[in-house]
DNA sequence: CTGCGGGTTGAGACACAGTCTCGTCACGGG
DNA sequence: CCCGTGACGAGACTGTGTCTCAACCCGCAG
């Protein structure tokens, strides 16, 4: 997915340094081809002795996450992964074979949204789609047998 | 939210024995207004004295969370909640500010996946839309100043 | 009513995620 | 080059959820 320098030119204009830690983790995460999680990271930064802490690997989330250039996103299985992704508000397509994620715009969600507020009366402030299925690639591997979706 | 006996009944349909610690957890989980933690419910339970071990409140969640009489909602903080609904598909919109939550039935959002299953070329399984803003009762409370959406 | 079998339970150990503290370090402006 | 300050790693700490295991009790058969 690119190039790490993206993110380190972006977290300098937030006003954070550019530290060898941080170079780390851009490269590892744009290194990643799916989601993956933090203790992913911490275990990659270890098994190649980079020396980058837990903490550290959190703290580097939070921030880029707050920069929006990473997204948290909700496995099923109740753990919590992390997408690197463009800075607009968006939604994702998650593989729940490979991991790989697409990247979807509105879809016309907006008007769900604005319909549901208006049946339930909530002012809805904030919004989350998560979709889990079965990308491209794995579905032509993989012939599943009943293709019926949900 | 009605009536523990209801969540009684559907585990023993699903054959579940009718356990005193269950019953317990049924009786608070009822008496839940909004939605709730693991965490709250062990607390509750440990208050009020009724002996019930956290290794039962998750097994007893889990059971119920199989059967479709709770759903396992993922809030923005990070924290995993659960919240008594009922057995169809549907969605939340959760008050952010006193926890109080909405089922909303599909709303125009099949259409939504539909659409971006064929935009993406996935096989979309699973998903999953969760809602927060301000309920009526708590919009009426507390005027806010800009109630611009999101 | 009584006995029995197996599902169920609570306590606590355990595994893991995420946070926080603190002394040290190094980035980068001056 | 020097200094102030943001960032660092290690590890303690908190909280969540899982697992084990012996004791228990629910519900059925007799």
């Amino acid at each position: 997915m690119g190039d790490p320098t993206a993110i380190l030119v972006a977290l300098e204009r937030a006003g954070f340094r550019r530290t060898a830690p941080r170079r780390a983790l851009a490269d590892l995460i744009t290194a990643q081809d799916g989601h993956f999680t933090a203790a992913d990271l911490v275990a990659a930064a270890g098994a190649e002795r980079l020396g980058v802490g837990r903490a550290t690997v959190f703290r580097t989330l939070e921030a880029l996450e707050q920069l929006g250039l990473v997204e948290r996103i909700d496995l099923p299985s109740g753990e919590h992964a992390y997408v690197a992704c463009e800075r607009s508000h968006h939604h994702h397509v998650v593989c729940s074979r490979c991991g790989r994620t697409s990247e979807i715009d509105d879809a016309g969600l907006k008007a769900v949204v604005h319909q549901i507020a208006r049946r339930t009366g909530y002012r809805v402030d904030e919004h989350r789609l998560e979709l889990f299925g079965l990308c491209p690639a794995c579905l032509a591997e993989q012939p599943g047998p009943a293709s019926v979706p949900a």
